[in-house]
DNA sequence: TATTTATGTCAACTATATTGACATATTTCC
DNA sequence: GGAAATATGTCAATATAGTTGACATAAATA
Protein backbone atom coordinates (compact mmCIF):
# COMPACT_ATOMS: atom_id res chain seq x y z
CA UNK A 1 0.00 0.00 0.00
CA UNK A 2 1.57 3.08 -1.41
CA UNK A 3 1.42 5.81 1.54
CA UNK A 4 0.23 8.91 -0.40
CA UNK A 5 3.03 11.72 0.15
CA UNK A 6 1.95 14.32 2.65
CA UNK A 7 1.04 17.28 0.01
CA UNK A 8 -0.65 20.51 1.13
CA UNK A 9 -4.08 20.40 0.47
CA UNK A 10 -5.96 23.56 -0.64
CA UNK A 11 -6.19 26.81 1.27
CA UNK A 12 -8.78 26.89 3.96
CA UNK A 13 -11.23 29.26 2.39
CA UNK A 14 -11.09 31.92 5.50
CA UNK A 15 -10.30 31.86 8.72
CA UNK A 16 -10.50 34.49 11.37
CA UNK A 17 -6.72 35.10 12.85
CA UNK A 18 -5.17 34.44 9.52
CA UNK A 19 -1.18 35.68 9.30
CA UNK A 20 -0.83 38.66 6.66
CA UNK A 21 -0.11 36.81 2.92
CA UNK A 22 3.28 36.49 1.89
CA UNK A 23 4.27 39.07 -0.66
CA UNK A 24 5.64 36.30 -2.54
CA UNK A 25 5.92 38.62 -5.85
CA UNK A 26 8.52 41.04 -3.43
CA UNK A 27 10.15 38.61 -2.39
CA UNK A 28 11.29 36.66 -5.69
CA UNK A 29 11.71 40.50 -7.38
CA UNK A 30 13.95 41.24 -4.47
CA UNK A 31 15.95 37.71 -5.09
CA UNK A 32 16.37 38.17 -8.96
CA UNK A 33 17.18 41.60 -8.55
CA UNK A 34 20.17 41.33 -6.29
CA UNK A 35 21.78 38.38 -8.33
CA UNK A 36 22.32 40.72 -11.33
CA UNK A 37 22.79 43.53 -9.28
CA UNK A 38 25.56 41.82 -8.12
CA UNK A 39 26.39 39.46 -11.17
CA UNK A 40 27.49 42.47 -13.09
CA UNK A 41 30.86 43.27 -10.98
CA UNK A 42 30.85 39.22 -10.35
CA UNK A 43 31.99 39.35 -14.46
CA UNK A 44 34.64 41.85 -13.91
CA UNK A 45 36.43 40.79 -11.06
CA UNK A 46 36.69 36.87 -12.52
CA UNK A 47 39.30 38.49 -14.91
CA UNK A 48 41.21 39.92 -12.06
CA UNK A 49 41.17 36.80 -9.97
CA UNK A 50 39.08 38.26 -7.44
CA UNK A 51 35.66 37.18 -5.92
CA UNK A 52 32.52 39.45 -4.28
CA UNK A 53 34.87 39.27 -0.89
CA UNK A 54 37.51 41.46 -2.84
CA UNK A 55 34.76 43.84 -4.05
CA UNK A 56 32.71 44.41 -0.46
CA UNK A 57 36.30 44.88 1.01
CA UNK A 58 37.87 47.20 -1.47
CA UNK A 59 34.10 49.47 -1.65
CA UNK A 60 34.13 50.10 2.22
CA UNK A 61 37.68 51.12 2.08
CA UNK A 62 37.43 53.40 -0.49
CA UNK A 63 34.07 54.82 0.29
CA UNK A 64 35.74 55.10 4.03
CA UNK A 65 39.43 56.33 3.51
CA UNK A 66 41.32 55.37 6.47
CA UNK A 67 39.15 53.16 7.58
CA UNK A 68 40.07 50.69 10.92
CA UNK A 69 40.04 47.07 10.35
CA UNK A 70 38.16 46.81 13.94
CA UNK A 71 35.45 49.24 11.55
CA UNK A 72 35.91 47.44 8.20
CA UNK A 73 35.15 43.78 10.23
CA UNK A 74 32.42 45.82 12.08
CA UNK A 75 30.09 46.61 8.80
CA UNK A 76 31.51 43.03 6.93
CA UNK A 77 30.03 41.43 9.97
CA UNK A 78 33.03 39.05 9.22
CA UNK A 79 36.21 37.38 11.27
CA UNK A 80 39.28 38.71 10.93
CA UNK A 81 40.97 35.29 9.67
CA UNK A 82 38.39 35.89 7.09
CA UNK A 83 39.14 39.53 6.08
CA UNK A 84 43.22 38.37 6.49
CA UNK A 85 43.06 36.15 3.13
CA UNK A 86 41.55 38.65 0.98
CA UNK A 87 42.83 41.97 2.12
CA UNK A 88 46.35 40.92 1.92
CA UNK A 89 45.52 40.13 -1.93
CA UNK A 90 44.15 43.72 -2.25
CA UNK A 91 47.17 45.02 -0.02
CA UNK A 92 49.89 42.42 -2.35
CA UNK A 93 48.75 43.46 -5.49
CA UNK A 94 48.78 47.26 -4.78
CA UNK A 95 44.82 48.08 -4.21
CA UNK A 96 44.70 48.84 -0.86
CA UNK A 97 47.87 50.65 1.57
CA UNK A 98 47.71 50.38 4.96
CA UNK A 99 48.83 53.13 7.53
CA UNK A 100 49.73 53.10 11.08
CA UNK A 101 47.55 55.14 12.81
CA UNK A 102 48.63 58.36 13.94
CA UNK A 103 47.06 58.66 17.21
CA UNK A 104 46.94 54.71 17.59
CA UNK A 105 50.23 53.24 16.25
CA UNK A 106 48.50 49.77 16.53
CA UNK A 107 46.06 50.63 14.03
CA UNK A 108 46.29 49.76 10.58
CA UNK A 109 44.17 52.57 8.89
CA UNK A 110 43.27 51.68 5.35
CA UNK A 111 43.20 53.45 2.13
CA UNK A 112 42.19 52.53 -1.58
CA UNK A 113 45.03 53.52 -4.09
CA UNK A 114 44.23 55.05 -7.27
CA UNK A 115 44.38 51.53 -8.51
CA UNK A 116 42.09 50.56 -6.41
CA UNK A 117 39.45 53.17 -7.21
CA UNK A 118 39.77 52.69 -10.50
CA UNK A 119 38.70 49.50 -10.20
CA UNK A 120 35.88 50.01 -7.75
CA UNK A 121 34.84 53.25 -9.87
CA UNK A 122 34.42 50.71 -12.57
CA UNK A 123 32.46 48.07 -10.55
CA UNK A 124 30.58 51.12 -8.92
CA UNK A 125 29.99 52.35 -12.48
CA UNK A 126 27.73 48.86 -13.77
CA UNK A 127 25.71 48.58 -10.79
CA UNK A 128 24.95 52.69 -11.38
CA UNK A 129 24.00 51.59 -14.51
CA UNK A 130 21.43 49.46 -13.59
CA UNK A 131 19.97 51.35 -11.25
CA UNK A 132 19.66 54.22 -13.48
CA UNK A 133 17.83 51.65 -15.89
CA UNK A 134 15.56 50.42 -13.61
CA UNK A 135 14.68 54.11 -11.95
CA UNK A 136 13.76 55.35 -15.36
CA UNK A 137 11.78 52.13 -15.88
CA UNK A 138 10.12 52.74 -12.67
CA UNK A 139 8.55 56.19 -13.61
CA UNK A 140 9.42 59.56 -12.00
CA UNK A 141 10.95 60.18 -8.95
CA UNK A 142 11.18 56.88 -7.72
CA UNK A 143 14.39 57.41 -6.22
CA UNK A 144 13.13 59.14 -3.00
CA UNK A 145 10.95 56.64 -2.22
CA UNK A 146 13.49 53.23 -3.05
CA UNK A 147 15.59 55.12 -0.54
CA UNK A 148 13.23 55.24 2.44
CA UNK A 149 11.84 51.51 1.20
CA UNK A 150 15.83 50.47 1.72
CA UNK A 151 16.39 52.10 4.86
CA UNK A 152 13.34 50.53 6.53
CA UNK A 153 14.72 47.22 5.43
CA UNK A 154 18.10 47.58 7.53
CA UNK A 155 18.41 47.04 10.93
CA UNK A 156 20.61 49.61 13.23
CA UNK A 157 23.65 48.19 14.64
CA UNK A 158 25.03 50.95 17.06
CA UNK A 159 28.59 48.77 16.87
CA UNK A 160 28.99 50.01 13.02
CA UNK A 161 30.71 53.16 12.66
CA UNK A 162 29.97 52.55 8.55
CA UNK A 163 26.44 51.83 8.80
CA UNK A 164 25.47 54.08 11.53
CA UNK A 165 27.11 57.19 8.85
CA UNK A 166 25.34 55.66 6.01
CA UNK A 167 21.76 55.44 7.36
CA UNK A 168 21.83 59.09 9.04
CA UNK A 169 22.88 60.53 5.71
CA UNK A 170 20.56 58.78 3.38
CA UNK A 171 17.75 59.98 6.03
CA UNK A 172 18.84 63.18 5.80
CA UNK A 173 18.21 64.43 1.85
CA UNK A 174 18.33 63.34 -1.39
CA UNK A 175 21.76 63.19 -0.92
CA UNK A 176 23.20 63.06 -4.73
CA UNK A 177 26.36 63.92 -4.18
CA UNK A 178 28.21 65.60 -7.16
CA UNK B 1 63.05 57.17 0.73
CA UNK B 2 59.63 55.48 1.73
CA UNK B 3 57.49 56.07 -1.60
CA UNK B 4 54.71 57.25 -0.97
CA UNK B 5 51.54 55.13 -1.51
CA UNK B 6 50.26 56.35 -4.81
CA UNK B 7 46.37 57.44 -3.25
CA UNK B 8 43.66 59.29 -5.41
CA UNK B 9 43.89 62.81 -5.09
CA UNK B 10 40.99 65.21 -5.26
CA UNK B 11 38.36 64.77 -7.82
CA UNK B 12 39.17 66.79 -10.63
CA UNK B 13 36.68 69.50 -10.13
CA UNK B 14 35.21 69.44 -13.85
CA UNK B 15 34.98 67.24 -16.95
CA UNK B 16 33.33 67.51 -20.11
CA UNK B 17 32.76 63.77 -20.91
CA UNK B 18 32.42 62.27 -17.32
CA UNK B 19 30.88 59.45 -16.78
CA UNK B 20 27.50 59.11 -14.54
CA UNK B 21 28.17 59.55 -10.89
CA UNK B 22 28.03 56.34 -9.03
CA UNK B 23 24.50 56.02 -6.83
CA UNK B 24 26.79 55.42 -3.96
CA UNK B 25 24.05 55.37 -1.37
CA UNK B 26 21.85 53.17 -3.45
CA UNK B 27 24.41 50.51 -3.80
CA UNK B 28 25.18 50.20 0.03
CA UNK B 29 21.64 50.72 0.59
CA UNK B 30 20.30 47.31 -1.52
CA UNK B 31 23.61 45.90 -0.10
CA UNK B 32 22.40 46.38 3.62
CA UNK B 33 19.29 45.80 3.10
CA UNK B 34 19.47 42.18 1.16
CA UNK B 35 21.42 40.86 4.24
CA UNK B 36 19.38 41.79 6.73
CA UNK B 37 16.37 40.63 4.22
CA UNK B 38 18.45 37.09 3.81
CA UNK B 39 19.17 37.80 7.78
CA UNK B 40 16.01 36.46 9.18
CA UNK B 41 15.35 33.13 7.60
CA UNK B 42 19.19 32.03 8.26
CA UNK B 43 18.64 31.99 11.94
CA UNK B 44 15.92 29.82 11.86
CA UNK B 45 17.11 27.96 9.09
CA UNK B 46 20.24 27.36 11.15
CA UNK B 47 17.79 25.41 13.63
CA UNK B 48 16.69 23.18 11.07
CA UNK B 49 20.27 22.23 9.79
CA UNK B 50 19.82 23.97 6.83
CA UNK B 51 21.62 27.01 4.95
CA UNK B 52 20.42 29.55 2.14
CA UNK B 53 20.90 26.77 -0.28
CA UNK B 54 18.23 24.80 1.36
CA UNK B 55 15.43 27.76 1.51
CA UNK B 56 15.90 28.72 -2.09
CA UNK B 57 14.69 25.30 -3.03
CA UNK B 58 12.25 25.06 -1.10
CA UNK B 59 11.03 28.20 -1.77
CA UNK B 60 10.65 27.45 -5.76
CA UNK B 61 9.50 23.97 -4.98
CA UNK B 62 6.57 25.29 -3.17
CA UNK B 63 6.03 28.27 -5.44
CA UNK B 64 6.03 26.27 -8.34
CA UNK B 65 4.52 22.42 -7.66
CA UNK B 66 5.04 19.81 -10.23
CA UNK B 67 8.57 22.16 -11.17
CA UNK B 68 10.68 19.91 -12.96
CA UNK B 69 14.55 19.29 -12.08
CA UNK B 70 15.80 21.33 -14.93
CA UNK B 71 13.72 24.73 -14.66
CA UNK B 72 14.62 24.25 -10.98
CA UNK B 73 18.30 24.08 -11.89
CA UNK B 74 17.55 26.67 -14.73
CA UNK B 75 16.23 29.11 -12.18
CA UNK B 76 18.58 28.64 -9.28
CA UNK B 77 21.90 28.86 -11.81
CA UNK B 78 23.61 26.27 -10.03
CA UNK B 79 24.94 22.90 -11.16
CA UNK B 80 22.79 19.47 -10.65
CA UNK B 81 25.99 18.42 -8.74
CA UNK B 82 25.30 21.53 -6.23
CA UNK B 83 21.37 20.97 -6.35
CA UNK B 84 21.63 17.33 -5.65
CA UNK B 85 23.20 17.08 -2.42
CA UNK B 86 20.86 20.38 -0.86
CA UNK B 87 17.76 18.75 -2.41
CA UNK B 88 18.79 15.42 -1.07
CA UNK B 89 18.60 16.60 2.43
CA UNK B 90 15.25 17.98 1.62
CA UNK B 91 13.69 14.95 0.60
CA UNK B 92 15.32 12.46 2.97
CA UNK B 93 14.02 14.80 6.08
CA UNK B 94 10.16 14.79 4.34
CA UNK B 95 10.03 18.65 2.94
CA UNK B 96 9.89 17.60 -0.63
CA UNK B 97 8.57 14.64 -2.53
CA UNK B 98 9.50 13.76 -5.95
CA UNK B 99 6.86 11.61 -8.53
CA UNK B 100 7.71 10.52 -11.81
CA UNK B 101 6.58 12.76 -14.37
CA UNK B 102 2.82 11.37 -15.64
CA UNK B 103 4.07 12.57 -19.68
CA UNK B 104 7.65 11.68 -19.10
CA UNK B 105 8.53 9.08 -16.35
CA UNK B 106 12.29 9.94 -16.66
CA UNK B 107 11.27 13.67 -15.25
CA UNK B 108 11.26 13.78 -11.53
CA UNK B 109 8.97 16.13 -10.39
CA UNK B 110 8.89 18.35 -7.00
CA UNK B 111 6.55 19.05 -5.02
CA UNK B 112 6.68 20.68 -1.12
CA UNK B 113 5.17 18.58 1.32
CA UNK B 114 2.97 20.04 3.97
CA UNK B 115 6.32 19.75 6.41
CA UNK B 116 7.78 21.86 3.87
CA UNK B 117 5.08 24.87 3.01
CA UNK B 118 5.12 25.06 6.85
CA UNK B 119 8.69 25.97 7.04
CA UNK B 120 8.20 27.94 3.75
CA UNK B 121 5.49 29.92 4.94
CA UNK B 122 7.41 30.50 8.06
CA UNK B 123 10.55 31.68 6.02
CA UNK B 124 8.36 33.98 3.98
CA UNK B 125 6.49 35.57 6.89
CA UNK B 126 9.96 36.82 8.08
CA UNK B 127 10.66 38.01 5.08
CA UNK B 128 7.20 39.81 4.21
CA UNK B 129 7.16 41.19 7.65
CA UNK B 130 10.43 42.90 7.01
CA UNK B 131 8.94 44.45 3.61
CA UNK B 132 5.62 45.49 4.97
CA UNK B 133 7.54 47.47 7.77
CA UNK B 134 9.73 48.94 4.70
CA UNK B 135 6.73 50.06 2.88
CA UNK B 136 5.16 51.46 5.34
CA UNK B 137 7.83 53.45 6.41
CA UNK B 138 8.27 54.59 2.81
CA UNK B 139 4.54 55.79 2.78
CA UNK B 140 4.90 53.35 -0.65
CA UNK B 141 1.15 52.14 -0.69
CA UNK B 142 0.83 48.69 -2.10
CA UNK B 143 4.50 49.41 -3.43
CA UNK B 144 3.77 49.39 -6.93
CA UNK B 145 6.69 51.87 -8.14
CA UNK B 146 9.03 49.58 -6.23
CA UNK B 147 7.67 46.39 -8.40
CA UNK B 148 8.72 48.59 -11.35
CA UNK B 149 11.67 49.27 -10.42
CA UNK B 150 12.90 45.58 -9.23
CA UNK B 151 11.53 44.31 -12.47
CA UNK B 152 13.82 46.67 -14.56
CA UNK B 153 16.56 45.54 -12.18
CA UNK B 154 16.47 42.01 -13.80
CA UNK B 155 17.54 40.66 -16.89
CA UNK B 156 15.43 38.69 -18.95
CA UNK B 157 16.42 35.16 -19.49
CA UNK B 158 14.28 32.91 -22.09
CA UNK B 159 15.71 29.80 -21.14
CA UNK B 160 14.01 29.64 -17.62
CA UNK B 161 10.28 29.53 -17.26
CA UNK B 162 10.19 30.38 -13.56
CA UNK B 163 11.95 33.85 -14.24
CA UNK B 164 9.47 34.63 -17.44
CA UNK B 165 6.38 33.99 -15.46
CA UNK B 166 7.62 35.85 -12.56
CA UNK B 167 8.30 38.97 -14.93
CA UNK B 168 5.09 38.74 -17.09
CA UNK B 169 2.79 38.26 -13.84
CA UNK B 170 4.75 40.95 -11.81
CA UNK B 171 4.71 43.13 -14.81
CA UNK B 172 0.67 42.59 -15.35
CA UNK B 173 -1.19 44.16 -12.14
CA UNK B 174 -0.82 44.30 -8.85
CA UNK B 175 -1.45 41.17 -8.17
CA UNK B 176 -1.92 41.03 -4.55
CA UNK B 177 -2.71 37.44 -4.53
CA UNK B 178 -5.79 36.31 -2.43
C1' DT C 1 17.50 -0.20 -32.87
C1' DA C 2 20.34 3.82 -32.12
C1' DT C 3 20.54 8.03 -30.14
C1' DT C 4 19.23 11.67 -27.31
C1' DT C 5 17.38 13.39 -23.01
C1' DA C 6 16.51 13.80 -17.87
C1' DT C 7 18.44 12.78 -13.97
C1' DG C 8 21.81 11.04 -10.57
C1' DT C 9 26.47 10.07 -8.63
C1' DC C 10 31.55 9.89 -7.70
C1' DA C 11 35.59 12.64 -7.16
C1' DA C 12 38.48 16.59 -6.85
C1' DC C 13 38.70 21.36 -6.35
C1' DT C 14 37.56 26.58 -5.20
C1' DA C 15 35.70 30.58 -2.60
C1' DT C 16 34.15 32.24 1.49
C1' DA C 17 33.11 31.74 5.76
C1' DT C 18 33.70 29.70 10.73
C1' DT C 19 36.04 28.54 15.65
C1' DG C 20 39.98 28.20 18.54
C1' DA C 21 44.61 29.05 19.83
C1' DC C 22 48.39 31.82 19.97
C1' DA C 23 51.79 35.94 18.77
C1' DT C 24 53.18 40.90 18.60
C1' DA C 25 53.09 45.56 19.24
C1' DT C 26 51.18 49.32 21.54
C1' DT C 27 48.27 51.76 24.70
C1' DT C 28 46.18 52.36 29.10
C1' DC C 29 45.49 51.62 33.94
C1' DC C 30 47.13 51.35 38.64
C1' DG D 1 57.21 51.06 35.64
C1' DG D 2 54.82 46.91 35.23
C1' DA D 3 50.36 44.59 34.39
C1' DA D 4 46.55 44.31 31.72
C1' DA D 5 43.86 45.40 27.90
C1' DT D 6 43.54 46.40 22.92
C1' DA D 7 44.40 46.16 17.72
C1' DT D 8 45.92 43.34 14.62
C1' DG D 9 47.87 39.17 12.45
C1' DT D 10 48.61 34.14 11.76
C1' DC D 11 48.21 28.96 11.92
C1' DA D 12 45.14 25.11 11.65
C1' DA D 13 40.98 22.61 11.16
C1' DT D 14 36.29 22.70 9.61
C1' DA D 15 31.67 23.98 7.14
C1' DT D 16 28.78 25.58 3.29
C1' DA D 17 27.91 26.27 -1.27
C1' DG D 18 29.49 26.29 -5.32
C1' DT D 19 32.48 24.39 -9.62
C1' DT D 20 34.27 20.93 -13.55
C1' DG D 21 34.67 16.44 -15.45
C1' DA D 22 33.53 11.72 -16.02
C1' DC D 23 30.41 8.24 -16.02
C1' DA D 24 25.71 5.59 -15.18
C1' DT D 25 20.73 4.61 -15.87
C1' DA D 26 16.25 4.80 -17.53
C1' DA D 27 13.04 6.40 -20.68
C1' DA D 28 11.71 8.88 -24.83
C1' DT D 29 12.45 9.73 -29.71
C1' DA D 30 14.31 9.48 -34.40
Amino acid sequence: MGQSPDLPGERPPFSAAAPAAPLWDLIELLFFAYRDFVGDPDHVLEKFGFGRAHHRVLHFVYRNPGLKVADLLAVLRITKQSLGRVLKQLVDEGYIVQRAGPSDRRQRLLFATSKGESLVLRLAGLQTDRIRRALGAAGAGEGAQLRRFLRGMIDQDEDDPVLKTILQASGTAETEER
